[in-house]
This record gives structure tokens, C-alpha cells and sequence, in this order.
DNA sequence: ACCGAATATATGGATTCTCGCATATGAGGT
DNA sequence: ACCTCATATGCGAGAATCCATATATTCGGT
């Protein structure tokens, strides 16, 4: 969080489908890799990693590194009604993540992840 | 409404600093006039009605004219789940609308608002 | 040291946003 | 009909955003 997260800010960090779908998604997972993310929303690997490195710069995500792998998660430090806002939406009553939550739940062989403290 | 409101549209609709001071003055008084929201933020009358008729267009918004007035207020379609984006940025404990709330406040002679029933 | 897989970044072009300024529209009063 | 106040819109310029492609980095394994 270059500044501390602002209404606007987080509004435009969330202003394009793509981002959405990735904040969601990892807000509703907890924890996601790279290509994961990559894999539920079916888009091209370069287009997922800059837009989650721009939710990071946002302060939005936080990202953790583990053998060749990056997990991206809600940054801990997000503020309570942020955060509220990202679960908000989620718990709408809409279709809205289906299609990207069963590629996600389809995707053979997901990589396992390990708790930070213990590689 | 165009399209049914959708995650990313809310956010759009939101991500610039004017249309988040906006929404979010409109969602905390219930219904305010061109001229009052053009007053609280302190930016030129153009500048506050395209921003107020993008927000229109999006279905965050709807206005009521009466007399030489127009009076923008929460459409009152929206979805639940985005008028809880916006209760929770309101509820945040943040000191962001303070100057815009000061401004209105201190505003002289705002017109007398009437019931849309009884003009 | 080298290779392949996973992820990140650079570049350039196309589209979209936002603004200021000028002007148009609409309502009320004289 | 005219004038004024409140609001909306047209337009061109400059900035910001998004994408696809190509390339760089980092890690684990051989």
C-alpha cells in the first residue's frame, strides 16, 4: 500500500472484469497461485500477472513465493471495509464467479500448498 | 440500467475520485441537487453533471427534477448487494467525506427540497 | 552449469477517460 | 417574449488504460 487505501483507489483497482474476477476469486479461496488464476479465468498468463502485480501495488493482494510457485492472497493489511466490500459481493446473490469457480474445481493437478512457515 | 449491474460496472462506475465523492454524498443524504453536490466538492457545475449523468447511465443513480432543480438519489433498483458497497465505504471508519460533509453543511440557502408526490 | 516450468516485465499501438471551455436546453419570473 | 438561473451536452486535447507479443527472471532438477 503505496498510500493508504483510499474509496477510489480500491474502486479502481477493481474497475476492469479481469481484476474483478482475480480479487474475487482469491477472496473466496483464500489463497491462489499464479496459475491457478490463470487456469479459472482462461486468459493469457502475461495479462493475469500484471494485473494481480497491479492489485499488489494497490496494496489489494499480497503475494507469497513458495519453490517455483506464487500464492497471492487478500493482504492481511487490508482494511476491515475493504475487505467487507470484496465479501459483499461475493456473497450477492448472482451467477456471477460460476464459470470461473468450475475451472477452477476442474483443473486437474493443482499444485499443493504448504503452510509459509514450514517449505 | 442498461445491462443488469454487474461487479465490474459498480466499480467503473465508481473509480474516479469525483464519482466516489458523489456516490457517496448521494448515499449518505439520500437525495441532493446539482447545486449542492457541486458546492460540497468544489468543482465546476460541468464538470459534477457529466460525472452525475454517467452514474445515471450506469444505474447507480437516479434524478428527479423538480422545479429548476434536479435531485439525484440511490436508483432505487439497485441491487442490495451494491447498495452495501456503498453503506460499508460510508460506514468505514475513514475522515474521507468530512470536507465534502463540512462544505454541504455550510452551504447558505440550499433549496427546499418537497415531496416528488407534492411539487 | 544448463534446461524447462512458472512468473514477471518491456514495448508499442489502439482504445478509452477526463478535463476545460463553450454552448445548448429547460424552468420560472417579469 | 425576454431574461436569468440551474443543468446538460458538444468538442478537441492530453492522459491513462489495456492488450498482444516478445523477452527477462527465478526456481528446481539433472
Amino acid at each position: 500500500m503505496a498510500e493508504s487505501l483510499t474509496p477510489t483507489s480500491l474502486f479502481k483497482c477493481l474497475a476492469d472484469e479481469t481484476r474483478t474476477r482475480l480479487a474475487l476469486l482469491v477472496a473466496r479461496e483464500g489463497e491462489l497461485c499464479v496459475c491457478e488464476l490463470t487456469c479459472a479465468l482462461g486468459e493469457s498468463q502475461p495479462k493475469i500477472s500484471r494485473h494481480l502485480a497491479q492489485m499488489r501495488s494497490c496494496g489489494l493482494l499480497a503475494d507469497r513465493r513458495q519453490g517455483q510457485w506464487v500464492y497471492y492472497r487478500l493482504n492481511p493489511e487490508l482494511p476491515a471495509w475493504a475487505r467487507d466490500v470484496l465479501h459483499t459481493v461475493l456473497e450477492a446473490p448472482t451467477a456471477w464467479l460460476d464459470d470461473d469457480a468450475r475451472r477452477l474445481a476442474g483443473m486437474g493437478e493443482r499444485p499443493a500448498r504448504t503452510a509459509a512457515c514450514c517449505p
